[in-house]
Order: C-alpha cells, then sequence, then structure tokens
DNA sequence: TAGCAATGTGTATTTCTTACACAATGCAAA
DNA sequence: TTTGCATTGTGTAAGAAATACACATTGCTA
C-alpha cells in the first residue's frame, strides 16, 4: 500500500440524470460519541481521496471514482483546485478527521473533477449503501467546503455543456431526443420549443438516428438516437481546416 | 519567514498587451558549470514560487504577481492545477532544483493561475532585468511544464474573454475602440470588419465614451473610452433579473 | 494647400432564432 | 374492435442578429 500525500486530495462531482432530474452522488458522513452515543456528525460529503506518493491526480481521481463507482473509462474533467487554509476548519470537520487518524495535513488542498456518468449502468446502493444520489437543486448539509466544490462544479458543467457534446456522457447508449432536451433543460434550467431544439440538434451530424424505437410506452414510440464521438471529432476537426 | 510547503506551487501567467502582440512575462534561467564554465542552463520560465505555510492558493499568487511586477489588485484568476508526475522529471529541472537547495518534493502539484496586466504600467525591464516580455506564438524554450502551462492559459483566455469583458485589463485605462479591436483580433486570431465590430461593441453601456481624442496622430484622431466594471456588474443584474 | 492615413457612419442581405398548430402513432381501456 | 389518450414528428412566417460593403471627415505633414 502507497502512502498518501498529506496534503493533497482530489473530490470528485459525479453527476447522474434520473428521474428527470440532475443527480450528485454524496457518500454519508456519520459518527456518533462511543460513551455517550451522541450523534457528532450526520452529513454527507462528495468522493474524494488523499493522493498517493507517486500518483498523478488524474489517475487520483479515476481511482477515486472507480472506488465508489465501480466504473472506468468515465468523462472525468479537473475543474478547480480548492487550497483555502480554513476548508477543514470547522470543528464538525476537525473532529471528522482526528476520528478517521489519517496522516492528514490540516492545510490539504483539494483538486475538484467533475465526473458524468450513465446513472442506469451504476447502482452504488448496493456496493455503498453509505453513497446516494441527491437531485443537485435538493443537497443536503454537506462536509468541509463540499458546497462550494459543487456550487463550482456546477457552474463548470453549465458552461462546458454549451461548448461541447458533453451531454450525452449523462445518457444511455440509446437515447431519445425528448431525454436529450430534458437533460439539458434540468442541466440549464430553462425551457426549449420541441420543434426547435429539434431542428437545432437534428443539424448535428454526430447524432446518429437508429431503426430502433421506444417500447413499452402508452403513446407513439419516439425514434433511438445514439451519440458517435467519432463523427464529433471527424466533424470538429474539419471545422478547423475550413475556418481562417 | 514563513517555511514552504515542498509540494506546492503557483504558477502564474501573465499576459500583456503591446506593439500590437498579445505577449507573456518570462523569466530567464541559467546556469552555468562553476568548474568549466560550460552553459547548462539557459531557458525561460513562467513566474511561480512555492506557496507558504497557512497561506492560501489565491494569496501566494497574488504575492507571486507583486514580487515580479511590483503591483496589487491585478486581474488574476486560477484556471488549471498541474500535478503530473514527471513535470519536474527532466534533467535540466532536475539540476536547476539541486542548484536552488530548496526543501522542494520532486512531486510538486503546481496551480496555474493567469493574470492580465496593463503592459504600459510595468516595467520588468528595470526591476527585473531577467524577466521579459515575449508574443505569445514566439515563446523561447521553457522549463519544466511550463509550456503546456502556457498553452492551458492561453486556451483560458480565449475561451474567456468572449464570455466577459476582460480583454479591458490588459489595455490602458482609457482607450480606442481600434486598440480594443486590434486586442480582441489578437488574442482571438481573427479579423473582424471594423463597422461591425464598432456597431458591437458600441452596445455595451459598459463601454464609456470620453470627451478626449488621441493626440500626436498623423490622421483623424479617435475617440477615447474607459471601460466601467461598475456598469457591467449592474447591468449583469438586470440582466438575471429579466431573464427567464 | 494638397495629400495622406485613419476615423466614423448606414443599409441591404443573409443567417439564425423564435413562435406556433395539427396530423400520425401505438398503447390502454372500454 | 373501437375510442380515447399521450406523445411524436413536422413546416413556415416573423423577428433578431450577423455579415458584407463604400464614402465623407478629420487633423497632421510635407
Amino acid at each position: 500500500m502507497e502512502n498518501i500525500i498529506p496534503n493533497l486530495s482530489v473530490d470528485c462531482v459525479i453527476f447522474g440524470f434520473g428521474a428527470n432530474k440532475l443527480n450528485v452522488l454524496l457518500k454519508e458522513r456519520k459518527l456518533s460519541d462511543p460513551q455517550t452515543g451522541e450523534v457528532l456528525i450526520n452529513d454527507f460529503t462528495l468522493t474524494g481521496f488523499h493522493v498517493f506518493e507517486g500518483e498523478n491526480l488524474d489517475t487520483a481521481a479515476a481511482r477515486t471514482l472507480y472506488n465508489i463507482t465501480g466504473l472506468t473509462n468515465i468523462f472525468l474533467e479537473q475543474f478547480y483546485a480548492f487550497g483555502s487554509t480554513q476548508r477543514l476548519a470547522s470543528e464538525k470537520d476537525q473532529i471528522w478527521l482526528q476520528h478517521l487518524n489519517l496522516n492528514v495535513s490540516n492545510h490539504v488542498i483539494s483538486v475538484g473533477y467533475f465526473s458524468l456518468v450513465d446513472s442506469s449502468k451504476t447502482s452504488p446502493d448496493t456496493e455503498h449503501p453509505e453513497a446516494q444520489w441527491f437531485p443537485v437543486d435538493e443537497v443536503p448539509e454537506l462536509a468541509f467546503d463540499h458546497a462550494e466544490i459543487l456550487a463550482k462544479a456546477l457552474e463548470h458543467l453549465r458552461l462546458k455543456v454549451r461548448l461541447e457534446p458533453i451531454a450525452y456522457e449523462l445518457l444511455p447508449e440509446k437515447f431519445t431526443i425528448r431525454e436529450l432536451q430534458d437533460l439539458y433543460e434540468c442541466i440549464l434550467g430553462t425551457k426549449f420549443d420541441r420543434r426547435n431544439f429539434r431542428k437545432k440538434v437534428m443539424q448535428m451530424k454526430y447524432l446518429i438516428p437508429l431503426a430502433e424505437k421506444q417500447t413499452g410506452v402508452a403513446h407513439k414510440p419516439a425514434q433511438k438516437f445514439i451519440f458517435s464521438r467519432d463523427v464529433y471529432d471527424r466533424t470538429k476537426i474539419e471545422k478547423l481546416d475550413f475556418s481562417i
């Protein structure tokens, strides 16, 4: 087992999409006084861990994500480093760190990563019963500076989603236009006209229509699509070539 | 004197605008063998320094910026953390670190900040003769992973400049529309139609026309403008209020 | 005073964005 | 089997924004 770097951690903000809400994966943090049984701490944290000696930041983030979701090859991107000297200073957080008894500095820099997962592929409830999905607008009390980290991650996601086709990472491989629209509306907090949205996304060559249709719905079934990163990458290069 | 944190530094990518070019401030790094006089190292670095114990990242970046430019209250924004285990591994970099003889880890995480300065206000040549401005498309060999840091900073600047009125930070307090256009063209690497550019920026309420004009030019002198952050902040809030 | 070099301005064209209504589909319930 | 239901799939007109483009004005210089 490698040693951890005492003053350096990563925190992953893991986003999922379900029940027509943008969700974030949080872990419960619980501590009772061993004598009195009094509840000292009962709140939630993002998924974070210290970086190991000799480990790259990106690797540490991927490892952390794997440990909680069991997933690899997942969208994962650094967005900001949090280095306030006060970020672990609250009373609860100090109690918690003493309880963990790790060799941890009291000025830990945490590098924030955000991750987009298809939440139909991961069932944290079974492997990690302490991990739960929460709608991003209904998160409980968070430990450390994790509320700030989440806020910054959301801001970053909202920016990024308008610039690059990353929203697909949150959907199952095959999806309908409606699902895509719901997702964008959720992330950006806006509503789009259904016809205009469809017109717009249908221009994207990398959105590939399938012969397949929805099944088991009590109405006209919608056509399914897949996102082709391959086509996206190629058309993106073309654009650069022809611009100026 | 406080102690440095051995595995944590900040690097400032300091941008300036001069001679119709976007420039970056670099420091020469020179080392000769004391016996033979052989030149071991002769390249350039960004402006970086280790974070002190008990110091916030933002403070460390502002301090580093102050040390090289003598300026405070300057636009300074974090953009990415660099944590590859190999980032100090090259032979030259190892020689340099031994030479400095600081108590430094060999896995240093560096948090990148980019800064925009009005280069007419700073004359690094006098205070720090080893610091020089280089056009961003003509930088010499850079130490460590600083080429990567610079590339990422540029990418971030190009994104940011399209989203927020930060370009003004690179200009003198009073400037002409032409100067503003040259700056945007420089940063984004594009050309704009002069009339359309003017039409566009004139819509921005936070661009305040002055009675003052250019002097000492051999042609019709242009009107001068200032940027009002105050107006920008207020109109930005209005926008949010009236949206939805 | 004539020439020069850059400023300052308006309009027509095209492209993109927005607003909006109805027929078609397939399941479910009667 | 039929009817009702909910949601899909489609086109067009109006408005807004982006683009392309030419000439008179200014103040300095020779």
